[in-house]
DNA sequence: CCGACTGTATCACTTGTATAATACACTTGT
DNA sequence: ACAAGTGTATTATACAAGTGATACAGTCGG
């Protein structure tokens, strides 16, 4: 079962948008594996606090990608292989890279002072 | 006159959160001081083709913080101080970082990999 | 002074996000 | 077979974000 243990609602982006980046975080670091089942719609909204179209929105879009079979009446797995694993830790890792790349350098911060901030937080408990 | 010659529209956050966040990392960055002249709200609507309203809101959210001064009739200019920019500096560039990696250890990339993508992504010229 | 530009305000409208309440069809374990 | 749980669908409602159009008051340079 997937787990949205450490997962809080936050920033900008629509929750549907969160719930499927934490998915495919699940499924980049290896926690999320082929075959693994989902939360039911109705169980991950009551556990979120949020409503069940809004988690049926994200499991739409992931169906969409190939990434999870669904069918009536029945629970929901995980699709995966090692192709498309592969894209997700593409897309993600890439795109936060530059995030985090693109802010620092407009903000003017050199090189060895984003390395030195990326070490300070890397061992802060306080970030998952 | 603060630039938005490398600024473009994307991601999830409205409109007005960007155009907030591109000011601010100018601040950081030091392109953008005190007293500078911004943009009428016309000018810039029609620079990024977004609604008049759109940028007014950005800016109503400035001058709220007290960052840039408007007066009914006349151009509005920026209000800064050390205080403030040593504020905003910390507000994003923590903000970044915190994010960036909050993401990768929760995608289960190791710190050495991190930083190897930090510079990696570093000298790409695609990236502003 | 006066015209061009500025900030400010309002109204109507569309779209996307999220909630709320149901309803129906199907699968699964007992 | 049956009940509980599942996916799926529909309708209504609310709010934020963004657009479009318009209006009014104030500043500033010629």
């Amino acid at each position: 079962m997937i787990s949205f243990e450490n997962f809080i609602i936050e920033g900008d982006s629509p929750i549907y948008i969160q719930i499927l980046r934490h998915i495919k975080m699940g499924v980049v670091a290896g926690t999320v594996i082929d075959g693994d089942e989902l939360p039911s719609r109705r169980v991950l909204s009551a556990l979120l606090g949020v409503n069940p179209n809004t988690v049926q929105k994200a499991y739409r879009l992931l169906e969409e990608e190939g990434l999870i079979q669904s069918h009536t009446g029945a629970k929901s797995y995980m699709l995966l292989n090692e192709e498309k694993v592969a894209e997700i830790r593409g897309q993600l890792v890439e795109a936060r890279a530059k995030e985090a790349v693109a802010s620092l350098k407009r903000m003017g911060i050199p090189l060895d002072e984003a390395t030195a901030l990326l070490e300070r937080f890397w061992d802060r408990g306080d970030i998952l």
